[in-house]
RNA sequence: GGCGGCAUAGCCAAGUGGUAAGGCAGAGGUCUGCAAAACCUCUAUCCCCCAGUUCGAAUCUGGGUGCCGCCUCCA
């Protein structure tokens, strides 16, 4: 088999994967800051990193993966203060709503999920730590880090210190009530002062809060150690977030924050990001009211992670009519009884082990899952061209098992009614229009099928008699 | 202004030197009382434009054009 190899944003090439600990991965991915419903953006972020997560351990990894929440941020302070309500009840809200989508999204639980506001101590030890170092200074209880003091800022979002500055410039004019207090208009903040009304705690500076860049280097620090294997997030977050964790947690460590850095790209509507602040949205939980979580994964999935994907309606409807063609031919995974007597054939066997071939080799060359899912289409058509029972079910469990290596549930919801009582009476009224075809009353038998699909329900007329699926 | 990315059929989307994956839509067919579904088959002489390197380029180089992201909170 071949090797896995990511591309990695610090070199900007493709590179092998080596752990740094042998068969042991280390991950962290930036979660969201939660002051607002998620929206398919943010199910971008979480099911790209589930699933690289997944086939890291799917191929035999121990990996440990973190994932944060970001509940002290201003942005949660002025929404809960135009909500009337504190920061910790909104931010605990639509953490438990992100909780609930990505639940629903069937996107697993990190292995640790650390709320900011649970390692302010670490933050303050942090923060403490650069100062004493030489790499961050005290002004009027602000805390700065001093970019100058880290001689390598810049070498991820490639950006030159001194454009930077030049940019900052302009910025300073606008904001001149930071400039003054910082050494230079680069320099950005660890802890911020903040009135005693407002959310914070005291530290060895104030009363305050800690700045958004120093909280995933504190937690990544204390849960996962100073060197990481994997350090991934949203392409927007390469500067000056992930920039300015390499900034304080390398300068405090004097070692590499992380071996591999991975960005996933956008989603786009119109050709343009969705984000909260242009109103663009669509969220998480609007989308699952007509589209079922594989649905959605499998859109998201069927682009590479690194390349910005445009939302529309019209191809997340396309994804949900090509699901139904994977959900039929695994559905040969559980029918059938006595299908396991015969052992599969050698072509099947065959079949199979080049769909898992070339499946992990798109899966190694930086987590290429669109190609691993036309693997899928593929297999699903070996499936349903096989003509022996025992091949059909054992291709199918192929199928089954490789496809929950992405994430997808494979439950076919078409045959949701709501009750065991609606399912008896749609199944008497279909012997009652069998025989009413039986009579040639064809009259009679098209108005019930009709009616039914009137109510959502599809009749289809096959060589066994009639079936019928929910939609 | 600085940095980075993208441009492949009607739509979505892989492919980074060897002659265009896959999905949706479309066409034809099988089945069927009809329909739907399903299944089978077909569907880009060509990869934004120009020039170059090469036996050979969608893939490399140079130059254009268009679009997007970051440089400020953002997945």
């Amino acid at each position: 088999m071949s090797k896995i190899h990511v591309f990695n944003t610090l070199s900007g090439k493709k590179e092998e994967f080596i752990p740094l600990q042998g068969n042991v991965v280390k991950m962290y991915a930036c979660g969201p800051t939660v002051y607002d419903l998620s929206h398919l953006g943010h199910a971008r972020m979480a099911i790209v990193w589930d699933v690289v997560q997944r086939y890291l351990r799917f191929v035999g990894y121990d990996v440990t993966y973190v994932r944060n929440i970001t509940d002290v941020d201003d942005k949660i302070i002025r929404r809960a203060s135009e909500l009337g309500i504190t920061p910790e009840k909104l931010s605990r809200q639509y953490t438990y709503k992100f909780w609930h989508d990505m639940q629903k999204l069937n996107v697993e639980s990190p292995d640790f999920e650390p709320r900011a506001t649970e390692f302010i101590a670490q933050m303050i030890a942090f923060t403490q730590a650069l100062i004493d170092g030489g790499h961050a200074y005290e002004a009027e209880g602000d805390v700065y880090f001093d970019v100058a003091s880290f001689k390598e800022y810049g070498k991820l979002g490639k950006q030159n210190l001194e454009q930077l500055l030049v940019g900052a410039r302009d910025q300073a004019v606008a904001q001149e009530t930071l400039a003054h207090l910082k050494k230079s208009p680069v320099d950005f903040a660890l802890w911020k002062s903040a009135d005693v009304s407002e959310l914070g705690w005291h530290s060895p500076w104030g009363y305050g809060r800690p700045g958004w860049h120093l909280e995933c280097s504190a937690m990544v620090k204390r849960i996962l150690g100073e060197t990481i294997d994997i350090h991934a997030g949203g392409e927007d977050l390469v500067f000056p977030h992930h920039e300015n964790e390499i900034a304080q947690s390398e300068a405090l460590h004097g070692q590499p924050m992380a071996r591999y850095w991975l960005h996933n790209s956008f989603v786009q509507t119109n050709s343009e990001k969705m984000a909260k602040s242009l109103g663009n949205f669509k969220t998480i939980q609007d989308l699952l009211k007509t589209f079922s979580p594989d649905t959605i994964r499998l859109f998201i999935l069927q682009s590479h992670y690194r390349n910005p994907i445009d939302f529309t309606i019209e191809s997340l409807q396309a994804t949900g009519t090509g699901i139904q063609r994977l959900l039929r031919a695994a559905a040969f995974a559980t029918s059938g009884d006595d299908v396991d007597a015969e052992a599969p054939s050698a072509a099947a066997q065959s079949l199979a082990e080049t769909f898992k071939q070339e499946f992990a080799e798109a899966m190694n060359n930086d987590f290429n899952t669109a190609i691993a899912i036309s693997q899928l289409y593929q297999l699903a058509d070996g499936i349903t061209q096989n003509p022996s029972v025992s091949d059909k079910h054992y291709l199918a469990n192929t199928l089954l098992h490789y496809a929950k290596v992405l994430g997808l549930t494979m439950v076919d919801t078409r045959k949701n009614i709501d009750s065991e009582t609606g399912s008896k009476l749609i199944d008497l009224i279909l012997t009652l229009r069998s025989e009413a075809r039986a009579r040639k009353d064809y009259a009679s038998a098209d108005l019930i099928r009709k009616t039914l699909t009137e109510i959502g329900v599809n009749v289809m007329d096959g060589p066994q008699g009639a079936t019928w699926e929910s939609v």
